[in-house]
DNA sequence: CTGTATCCTAGCTGATACTG
DNA sequence: CAGTATCAGCTAGGATACAG
């Protein structure tokens, strides 16, 4: 078949997405981005309550590679009980463009989903 | 850009992000998407080497994902030995901007890390 | 070429309980 | 409140072989 059109490829831009999956994936990352990013600031228990269905071990796990990839800021603050605050990096705010194009389309499917049955 | 208009909460958008999520997550969908969506058309073994690592059973898996979630349309092609073309479905084209946003992203990511190391 | 069918293992994940 | 520890089941995912 014709593979004139594609000489170029699109290498670049599919492998651009893998490196983004690669911070992004699995089940819960991007949600609890997305309840941490609405918020502004987010507690550990916010987050547990936000994100329906996790659990804290996968929360606790889930931040931490969040934090090594320095998305997101751990602050632990002084109050009796300890409290600790979860905000986005100024790098972690770059992701706000994805959040809200996953929040609009996140809509529009679940409207789909809904009126295809 | 922060829409803290709402004080009662976010649950709107974080629960969209998540019904999202819920067709998108996974290792590989996005990958395999955007694969689709830069060719326009695409078989089955160019999406096995665009995407890298994917195996040819997770590949079929995730194919019939995709389907089933009205996402992409395959086509059986009349040659010898048979082919089979893989499109977006005028659905999947609405994930369009979210890839687009995606590669950008990776593409500033990978430049992040590598300068960062 | 486009898949299916097995087999197998690492690690993801939930549930529950516990610590500081 | 913010996690950690442990157990046990499930599933993602690779390797290989095979079928239409």
């Amino acid at each position: 078949m014709a593979d004139n059109v594609c000489l170029v490829g699109h290498k670049k831009e599919i492998m651009a997405v893998h490196d983004a999956m690669d911070v992004l994936s699995g089940k819960w990352k991007i949600s609890i981005i997305s309840s941490i990013c609405y918020y502004n600031e987010r507690r550990f228990s916010d987050i547990l309550k936000d994100v329906h269905g996790i659990s804290n071990k996968m929360l606790s796990k889930e931040l931490k590679e969040l934090e090594m990839n320095k998305l997101i800021k751990r602050t632990v603050l002084d109050t009796q009980p300890v409290t600790v605050q979860y905000n986005l990096t100024e790098y972690g705010k770059t992701l706000q463009t994805i959040i809200d194009d996953l929040a609009d389309w996140g809509i529009k499917h679940r409207k789909a989903i809904t009126e295809d049955l």
